[in-house]
DNA sequence: GCTGAAATATACGGCTGCGTATATTATGCG
DNA sequence: CGCATAATATACGCAGCCGTATATTTCAGC
């Protein structure tokens, strides 16, 4: 094996960066290798084509994501304190060389035009909203929307936050409490 | 007076359009023409460049959204009723032939790349949330996080909503009862 | 019918991007 | 030391877009 100068995570590094400031539309081989100070030969090197280095970032949100809920949730035994493990985790579901916090609300503008995005953010929600019934379940709520109104406003106040307009732990907080104290 | 072929109206319909089903860099001159039927030189007849139209788009989104404020939500003189407004009207800012309930996550997604758009999100954003803040001292409720709350909720369901995830009404509905009836 | 302006269309130069094809550099290994 | 290949860089053809400059059409009023 030789030395490798621009490793795939280096160029997903970008990838995100570029997603986060930029849009989806901002992914594209020439940018990205400006910004890394390397050429499109690289690139191609490394991943096949646009999709499929796509593909790559996608997927490797997806695990952060679970990654995530097991590590920094699921590990949590007091059912309460596990709810405001979710306030408090809401907005990092991703590595902050990743984008951090500004990544969740640019995964889901992606997958308002691109449908392999689309997917994966379905699929995401789909976990997230198992484990948001999973944790009312135990403490015995199972209205399926009360269900989506947390799992919502997790979403919601994790957008007014990238704009600096709210403070998601508080906010969650609030509908923690209404939600578990009475 | 000569006949006018394609009205401001019908590009900027035509902008909402590209916004909401391609995304904020789908705003192209070019690709606008296509799809009317006609050519950029039209476009530069109605609009001096991009950016100019761009914020004729922003301003009549701007516009929209105070419009349906006071004409649905206002005009209610009850004050529970003025609170079920809003989770009614929640995903309808913008009328269907500028994208209907998909404009909503289509503008916040546009100003996470865009500071014109981010501007004019930031201001109705600040309008909506003095909105809220308003109904909800109406009857007695003061705090602050509440009131991010209830518009993060808003901002959120909307989003899974456009996602065909949740249903907006429903989940709006069981928060607005648990802050009011208690 | 003519004329002039309004509205739209076409043509152009310059730039950027994609993906491939072809160099060029580096390095592990014999 | 030299060679094969891994890794990166450069060069190319093609396409899309912006904004302007230049036609061309369409109509109102005379």
């Amino acid at each position: 094996m030789n030395k490798i100068k621009f490793s795939e995570e280096a160029w997903l590094a970008a990838g995100f960066r570029a997603l986060t400031t930029d849009g989806p539309t901002a992914i594209r081989a020439e940018a990205l290798a400006r910004s890394l100070g390397a050429s499109k030969g690289s690139f191609y090197w490394n991943f096949a084509d646009l999709p499929s280095f796509k593909r790559a970032m996608l997927g490797l949100w997806r695990e952060g994501v679970i990654q995530e809920i097991e590590s920094h949730i699921l590990a949590e035994p007091d059912k309460f304190k596990r709810l405001n493990l979710l306030a408090i985790h809401a907005a990092k579901a991703a590595p902050d060389e990743f984008g951090g916090r500004r990544t969740e609300p640019a995964m889901r503008s992606w997958a308002l035009t691109e449908p392999s995005a689309l997917a994966v953010v379905n699929e995401v929600d789909e976990i997230r909203l198992s484990l948001v019934a999973k944790l009312l379940a135990d403490i015995g709520k199972s209205d399926p929307a009360l269900v989506h109104l947390v799992y919502g406003a997790f979403i919601g106040l994790d957008d007014l936050a990238s704009k600096g307009t709210a403070d998601v732990t508080n906010s969650l907080g609030v509908l923690l409490r209404m939600v578990t104290d009475i």
